[in-house]
DNA sequence: CCGGAAGTGGAAGAAATCTTCAACTTGGAA
DNA sequence: TTCCAAGTTGAAGATTTCTTCCACTTCCGG
């Protein structure tokens, strides 16, 4: 357990609780690549009091994304309650990018670029069995061509998600289009051959380069 | 036109080519942001050598990238040489991304990730037209669903090129399998909303963000 | 073989970001 | 009201990469 950190001053409180905002609305524009610098200016307080808050980076992420990310992991369990299969996969997927439209940063952390492992890893351990136990079920319903794995259901989680930064500040809505291929491709692909390796979902995903 | 530039001395053009090929293997190997530094430590000259040479960035990869951008517009026309509209598409497309997956660098240039718009823009300014000749006649012939545009193939291959970068390392032929994905859903998807604005093929991959 | 133009190397200044820290300010318990 | 632990600030050192520059070396025509 960790020992119970002692609360805050009210003054500290109040900082802290902007620099979240201030943070979470770069970074919903700028993706997760902000300078302590910039958020510290653009909440108007000195560098110093986001260092003393969030001394690694890691710990602002944690701050600013762990309860999205919650939303995301409820959105895959609510998915997985569905009946039909298929009808729960589309509808998490569209879903998950939706949210991630509103937020480069969070789009950027649960696609896996960029740093911050610790926190999608763990979202991840969360969803995969759910995403796996659908796509199972979808093939066995024959929504799915035989052959079909979450790997695939992750690579177009990834490739919309591209389409989506490439178009981001144009075409808001093109993410849209790009979804609608992937998954038709889903369902008509032959999926038979090379089945991907049963870690290539977690590379994908955490993948640094 | 440019004035005829002095040749070099003999020993300064085979340092050239060495940086050139030297800074093509960095280059392939971990994309186009590889500093000076690491090209001239790598070729065993000083940086002040490989800023004389190429003292914009963009030289060098006029330089480096030039002839193989050239290849792949020739695969355009080649490609839209073929009776079958769909066939050459396909094989286009392939071809180019099997490109792509032995250079990371030529991928990023390709698909606009970075800067280098000048040598992009003009390759795109020459394939696009082909391209759009082979959409149109692969829907004519009802290859593609009514509503297919080009900006649907340069999501595509956006699509299947992040998928390339994200499993560079450890499964270097999962893009096959998002290609195979991304195709059938060209074919099977319901694209008759919302066309893509003209401007998208450009800005898809020309944004630099 | 000589002289000078061309070429080279790498130190040094500039710019951006990260990170620390010592002097200063403030909240709130007593 | 006093006092001090908690909090804040921004300057300053460390790092990294970019870019310039000048003393030194090399090539090659005459």
């Amino acid at each position: 357990m960790t020992e119970a950190a002692p609360p805050l001053r009210r003054d500290a409180e109040r900082n802290r609780q902007l620099l979240l905002r201030t943070a979470y609305e770069l970074m919903a524009s700028q993706g997760l690549d902000v300078s302590y610098e910039d958020i510290a200016r653009a909440a108007g307080t000195g560098m110093g009091t986001v260092y003393r808050r969030f001394p690694q980076r890691q710990d602002l992420l944690d701050a600013l994304f762990g309860e999205h990310i919650d939303t995301v992991i409820g959105l895959a369990e609510q998915a997985s309650r569905h009946d039909d299969a298929w009808a729960g996969l589309t509808w998490f997927l569209e879903r998950q990018l939706q949210i991630e439209s509103r937020s480069r940063g969070l789009g950027e952390l649960l696609r896996g670029r960029n740093q911050a492992t610790a926190l999608v890893r763990r979202a991840h351990d969360r969803m995969t069995p759910l995403v796996t136990a659908l796509v199972d079920r979808a093939v066995r319903a024959g929504q799915l061509p035989a052959g079909a794995t979450p790997a695939d259901f992750a690579a177009v989680h990834v490739m919309v998600g591209s389409v989506m930064d490439a178009s981001r500040g144009h075409s808001p809505q093109l993410w849209r289009r790009a979804l609608r291929i992937a998954l038709a491709g889903m369902r008509h692909a032959d999926l038979s051959g090379d089945p991907p390796d049963e870690t290539v979902i977690d590379r994908l995903y955490n993948d640094q380069t």
